[in-house]
DNA sequence: TAGTATTTTGACCAAATGGTCAGGTTTGTG
DNA sequence: CACAAACCTGACCATTTGGTCAAAATACTA
């Protein structure tokens, strides 16, 4: 028996499957699914393309593995909010947690895009059901802080796409950003300046007032 | 000589090449140059693989054609403004057109999505001239109306960012905004109702008033 | 209708693809 | 130190890849 450890998990292990993972996100994310290569990933990690596939099994499993390791950030950020909440302090929350994992995780929000793009055939059951169930909830509040008069009576659905659209942009977009501002990356400074010109463009706009006044 | 034509294009060779770019358009759109096939390709286009490349000459030329013709779509929507103009005006022409093209070209919306994604390798020199150019011209002309007291003193290029993302986001995430509002597809009244929301929020978020005022 | 230019396509090619496997090396532990 | 489990990897395989080509079919025009 060797008193094997419950999850028999060596340190090798752990330290090679970072690796892969890592460079595999990277990889799939720039040519997705099918345009991504064993053999690239392998090389991005510095391993055998064999030393891959022992480990990951398969290019499939490895990209489902990626897409749950993603899908678990997504739902870290996610918590749950109340009609007595502030509107201020919940949206500008959203908008800067959001804008964080964008930041912490570019290659995975652009890996979470490419799934997208290709018509999310790994993420049906996700996106119809958790997070449909999720963004529903919010919604539901968002309605009644309208109702109560502390925000404008803006479509709540749209309002979390423009989020989400508008903090996801500076990954998946990233080439086009860079190339445009002429910088060669986004630096915290930079992070620091969008966000607040989110929060402050996106709480106005939806006729929000920060609690201050 | 029988008289060629001067750009020499049978009415057989127009038919074919539109079918195929078509076709090319939305395999590229999901799966990204690489992962993209000629063959699945021709198949979209209901024609052999040879003939495919009897028209196009080779998977990177369509690239680039398909590439070029949603620039040129792109370039048609990027007319000029000046001080003068009517800063809600400006705005709300800006957010509507922008959000037409995404309507009317999805799948090209999707191919320049795919290719930001992997770096933009064959649009650095696009990016980096002309689209910069235009942006820092609009930014200018953001930046007099703050001055002037006409909106609010907002970084011009992230606003920018915000409208082409916001709208972006309708094609790309496709299959997300399908998936969490449970519909088959967006239809005109969807278009609209996003748009509208789009230009009250951001206009209102920028401190800029409708004219009517 | 004769004849030329264009179009069509299956057969073919070298390279790359995802994946298997046998046989070796390393590692941890009793 | 013994020995089993874990790890490593080059050789190999069937399939698919982008692309070529020659020969047949079709379309246009004089």
């Amino acid at each position: 028996m060797t008193t094997p450890t419950p999850a028999d998990v060596t340190r090798t292990r752990v330290r090679n499957e970072q690796q892969i993972l890592d460079a595999a996100e990277d990889v799939f994310a720039r040519h997705g699914y099918r345009g991504a290569s064993v053999q690239a990933i392998a090389e991005a990690a510095g391993l055998p393309k064999s030393n891959v596939l022992y480990y990951v099994g398969s290019k499939r499993k490895l990209y489902v593995a990626l897409l749950e390791r993603m899908m678990s950030r997504w739902n870290a950020m996610l918590d749950d909010i109340s009609v007595e909440d502030d509107p201020a302090e919940v949206l500008e929350a959203f908008i800067r947690s959001k804008m964080t994992l964008t930041r912490t995780h570019p290659e995975g929000s652009r890996l979470f895009a490419a799934e997208v793009l290709q018509g999310a055939p790994f993420l049906q059951e996700y996106l119809r059901g958790e997070l449909r169930e999720w963004v529903h909830q919010r919604a539901r509040v968002f309605e009644q802080w309208s109702e109560r008069g502390l925000m404008d009576p803006v479509d709540p659905v749209w309002l979390i796409f423009l989020i989400w659209s508008a903090t996801q942009h500076y990954a998946d977009f990233e080439a086009q950003v860079l190339g445009i501002t002429d910088r060669e990356r986004l630096d915290d400074a930079d992070y620091q300046s969008v966000t607040d010109f989110l929060c402050q463009v996106i709480l106005k706009g939806c006729g929000v007032t920060s609690r201050r006044s």
